[in-house]
RNA sequence: GCCCAGGUGGCGAAAUUGGUAGACGCACCAGUCUUAGGAACUGGAAUCGAAAGAUGUGGAGGUUCAAGUCCUCUCCUGGGCACCA
């Protein structure tokens, strides 16, 4: 063997492998499991940059792993082909975007084929091939048929001058970004799916999941579910003379709220400027120009607009106010864009005494804010006016329970019998912590100052007081929640408890202490009939639902409303007006009603007389082949649906056409899906976790619940890996100039030196950006010369020489198993690295151990791995053999190091047999010289020996 | 503001899950070889200190014979959500 050739190497056995068709998968193999690995298939950029090596070579090493395991694996590539660089290639090279498209794809099979994958190309899926994409549309049509997909009046971005729907990237402060004029929203009709009904099950089935928690909590986040109740207030002509004058209701509206306790404090309630209220009761409104001014402008502005400006505006809808259906109290109607309309019913509830929003808006207008506590008391006759501030009652909210009991955790209730002093003198002023604030006065009031607050309870804030000691002033008033470790409650005696005003209250005797210790929930419970054991009781009259789902269901049975959940998603809106794209398999009747395009015409192709030059209409609305084949099969008059779908929707269900990518009568069969389904390990990057894995998932959900798959969830454990930065530590760009051409490196270096760095630069599957070293890379290559020349050594000189140093070799092998399984190929490749440096100071290794050794090798550097173990005499490819197992027994040790502490430091260490008994270790140590020096003269307290460890001296 | 994930040498990172912190690699220093540079090889190296030793895992406390690892507080970085009622 001459020197180590990378380049000669490299391409003879990847031409080697292809030929023997080493990387087919079948779909069953006698004795083998099957296992499926994916990555998300990729964009055909047409260059192959460090990133496509991070997120498809790396993970080769696992699925070789696995085959060499003994698994029948199954790790695909293919093309998520359609998508908007097509076409702005074809606007600016006037290239035709599927030649464009497939051209890329070309060159960029030739550049995997040097990453040395196992990618079974036979198995590729090209979503922009009819032979797929006939397959989403088919899916379309099927949900389309059990109302999972349906044509819906949107607001969407509008630029009045491109005359072009833009998407929220595109707008930057409310203007065009490719002509910078202003932008407004428009309804604009389009295709939706109903991803929304799923969004239960899209949360609550993470939990079966094996993802990465990150992951799961983004999900929710996105999802925002937020259960709460919906309220009707009646609407009703406000009276011209007050208080009498007054009317019944003619209308109703609905609000949304996760705070029904607040119900008493509601001082007006505000509708998002789009509700359909306004338009419906337009001649009760005596203000109607102001109005609908508001609403015009609001509408001019962008939703990002509406949310970065910092000042609530709004206005009062005269003529109509709002009943209270818990109080008959009857409250002014408003109109403000703080109120969003695609979000719960769109309308509100305003409570300024416990929603910091709700309170800012009240500030502005001089709106009236009243403390739920109040209703409690107030005389039912006395009624809120319009623009009219009530009168503010001082009263101190105390909260008195905690929250997150548990068996062996008792609660502490302060403030039981502390006075309202306390909360007064508790008052916060700007700048200032309630929580430090609070535990200072703690530990003034107990006496004692050790006091341990445990977070998790939180402090509570009861928002907006008054500040009595300052008209003008609202502040924080807050309640301290807290617990005592249990070791300090003991010291303290009852007699104390007393003193200190401390109580310790067990778990089931919490309602009794409260419904003994207040008359203002005795005045809520009478109305309401809530429990305290439903849910938590505060003097100010507030509960807590998080704790009590019961009591937000009695409260709000008791006004009528009814128990909901909303949640922040919204519907998927898949049309695009853009040309490369999956078409939208619909057509129109000449009424102009939609029917899906027959499944006998699909696929339904996309045409290719299309001009690309943007001119504001969706490209195939200029094709003419289209609307000719539309009238030729449907008949004159009917037209064809010009949209095509995001591409989102090709890539939420690319993994079942690998499985049977030449199937058309299927999509998949069902054997196969039966064969692989569900993914086993899905790797992929951070940016695809709110869209592409959410979608799929609802996608597959779908599918499901259609009966044509047999998994609710396709992707059975999900791992995530992070970026790699260029060398400076920033994102690789060209305008940046770190970017890093892998090509050049696979040039100079090799396949298996890049795919061994990226391995080796920190653990995968966890989100974590590591910056490309150009030094560093010379490290592993450094690694594989000393491979190399190793071999030749032993080839050359110790080829009768057997098992000489199989310990070092069997613990490896247990290290890099455990290590590969986790993903922590960093420090499988490191031991590698120790095993090599141990083996070149040993001047004997004999043939089997190098070649046991190579096998560990192999998924890590297939192509160097496979040319020694030729080299070496083997037949057969080093990829058919498998993964070496160690031999417990080998790795046994006879002696072992014990490190000798004092006092906790460690001051010298020993060589002792494996089975020495604790009294002899114990001995030995207390007998070492170097022990004996810092023991001298000092009293030796205590010896502790942990088992093959150490022994820990105390002395003293 | 709310919810996650993280902070360990000059750098990427290890650390058997509470048991000798910094494995492995890069960069660095010294030596060998070389006209030189580079490459290769040998050795050194957390910091301070001549050494003994002391200090050291963002910071402050705590539990323990023993803490990067557990507890409390705090600071910083990255990600998700955000006028979501």
């Amino acid at each position: 063997m001459e020197n180590y050739n990378h380049k000669e190497i490299e391409q003879k056995w990847q031409k080697d492998w292809e030929e023997k068709g080493l990387h087919v998968v079948l779909d069953n193999v006698p004795g083998k499991e099957n296992f499926y690995q994916l990555v998300e298939f990729t964009y055909p950029s047409g260059n192959l940059h460090v990133g496509h090596w991070y997120a498809f070579a790396v993970p080769d090493i696992f699925a070789r792993y696995k085959k060499m395991q003994g698994y029948n694996v199954l790790y695909p590539m293919g093309f998520d082909a359609f998508g908007l660089p097509a076409e702005n290639a074809a606007i600016k090279l006037g290239a035709d975007p599927k030649v464009w498209t497939y051209e890329q794809m070309d060159r960029m099979r030739e550049q995997f084929r040097t990453m040395g994958a196992i990618f079974p190309w036979d198995r590729e899926v090209v979503s922009c091939d009819p032979a797929y994409y006939r397959w989403t549309q088919w899916m379309f049509n099927q949900f389309l048929k059990k109302d999972l997909v349906y044509r819906a009046v949107t607001q969407v971005n509008w630029c009045p001058k491109d005359q072009t729907i833009l998407a929220n990237e595109q707008v930057a402060d409310g203007k065009c970004d490719r002509c910078g004029s202003e932008v407004v929203q428009k309804n604009q009709e389009q295709w939706m799916l109903r991803i929304t009904k799923y969004a239960d099950r899209l949360i609550d089935d993470l939990d079966k999941l094996d993802w990465p928690h990150a992951i799961k909590e983004s999900q929710k986040n996105w999802i925002g579910r937020s259960e709460g109740s919906e309220i009707e207030f009646g609407i009703a002509n406000a009276p011209t003379e007050w208080p009498n004058g007054k009317s019944e209701p003619f209308e109703k509206v609905s609000v949304f709220t996760t705070r029904a306790d607040t119900l008493f404090g509601v001082t007006y309630v505000v509708l998002s400027p789009e509700h359909e209220l306004i338009s419906k009761i337009k001649d009760k409104i005596w203000n109607l120009k102001e109005v609908e001014k508001y609403i015009f402008d609001t509408k001019k502005k962008s939703e990002l607009d509406r949310q970065q400006s910092k000042e609530k505006t709004g206005v009062q809808v005269g003529g109509i106010m709002a009943i209270n259906p818990a109080n008959g109290e009857w409250v002014p109607v408003w109109i403000a864009d703080y109120v969003l309309a695609g979000y719960g019913t769109g309308a509100v509830m305003a409570v300024p005494a416990h929603d910091e929003r709700d309170f800012e808006f009240s500030q502005r207008y001089d709106l009236p804010i009243k403390q739920v506590i109040e209703e409690l008391s107030i005389d039912q006759t006395e009624q809120s006016k319009p623009r009219e501030n009530l009168p503010f009652i001082e009263r101190h909210a105390v909260d008195v329970i905690v929250k997150h009991w548990s068996e062996d955790k008792y609660l502490c209730l302060g403030w039981k019998k502390i006075n309202w002093k306390t909360f007064i003198t508790g008052c916060i002023e700007d700048g200032q912590k309630p929580e430090e604030t609070a535990r200072r006065e703690v530990r003034e009031e107990t006496g004692y100052t050790d006091l341990k607050f445990i977070k998790e309870l939180g402090v509570y804030h009861s928002k907006f007081f008054h500040n009595p000691k300052n008209e003008n002033r609202f502040a924080h008033f807050y309640g301290m929640y807290f617990e005592l470790q249990s070791d300090t409650r003991e010291v303290i005696s009852e007699e104390e408890q007393d003193m200190h005003i401390i109580q310790w209250i067990e778990k089931d005797k919490v309602s009794d202490f409260v419904r003994g210790n207040d008359s203002a929930w005795n005045l809520l419970q009478e109305k309401t009939g809530v429990f305290t054991e439903d849910g938590i009781l505060s003097n100010s009259g507030q509960f807590d639902f998080i704790e009590s789902k019961e009591a937000r269901k009695k409260i709000t049975e008791f006004v009528g409303g009814k128990l909901i959940s909303t949640y922040r998603l919204r519907d998927w809106g898949i049309s695009r007006q853009r040309y490369w794209g999956c078409p939208i398999p619909i057509v129109y009747d000449p009424e102009g009603v939609a029917h899906p395009v027959p499944d006998e015409h699909l696929p339904w192709i996309l045409p290719t007389d299309v001009d690309h030059t943007p001119d504001g209409t969706a490209p195939l609305a200029r094709s003419k082949e289209l609307l000719e084949r539309t009238e030729k099969i449907f008949g004159a008059g009917w037209k064809p649906e010009v949209e095509t779908m995001d591409t989102f929707v090709d890539s939420s269900w690319y993994f079942y056409r690998y499985l049977d990518n030449k199937n058309d009568s299927e999509f998949a069969s069902p054997d196969r899906m039966k064969s692989w389904m569900p993914v086993d390990l899905y790797m992929g990057g951070a940016e695809h976790t709110t869209m592409h894995l959410l979608y799929s998932r609802f996608w597959v959900k779908a599918l499901y619940d259609l009966g044509f798959v047999t998994d609710d969830e396709s992707y059975k454990i999900r791992r995530n890996r992070g970026l790699i930065l260029g060398p400076d530590g920033n994102k690789m760009s060209k305008s940046k100039g770190n970017v890093v051409n892998p090509d050049e490196i696979v040039d100079r270096l090799g396949a298996d030196t890049v795919r061994l760095y990226l391995s080796f630069m920190g653990p995968y599957g966890i989100t974590a950006n590591y910056p490309w070293d150009p030094n560093g890379v010379v490290g592993v290559r450094r690694f594989l010369e000393r491979v190399w020349k190793m071999a030749n050594k032993i080839k050359n000189e110790n080829s009768n020489i057997k098992n000489e140093n199989s310990k070092s070799l069997h613990k490896t092998i247990k290290g890099i198993t455990e290590d590969v399984e986790e993903f922590k190929f960093n420090t499988a490749i490191s031991k590698m690295m120790i095993l090599m440096n141990e083996w070149e100071k040993s001047d004997v290794v004999s043939v089997n151990d190098f070649k046991m050794f190579l096998q560990l090798l192999a998924p890590f550097a297939p192509h160097i791995s496979e040319e020694i173990w030729h080299a070496l005499g083997e037949e057969k490819s080093i990829h058919l053999a498998s993964w070496p197992k160690h031999d417990p027994l080998l790795i046994i040790d006879d002696e072992i190091t014990i490190a000798i502490q004092i006092n906790g430091k460690v001051r010298a260490d020993m060589i002792v047999s494996v089975d020495i008994t604790e009294e002899y270790v114990k001995e030995k140590a207390l007998a070492h010289e170097k022990i004996k020096i810092w023991t001298e003269g000092k009293e030796i307290k205590k010896v502790i020996y942990v088992q093959g460890r150490l022994v820990s001296i105390v002395c003293g």
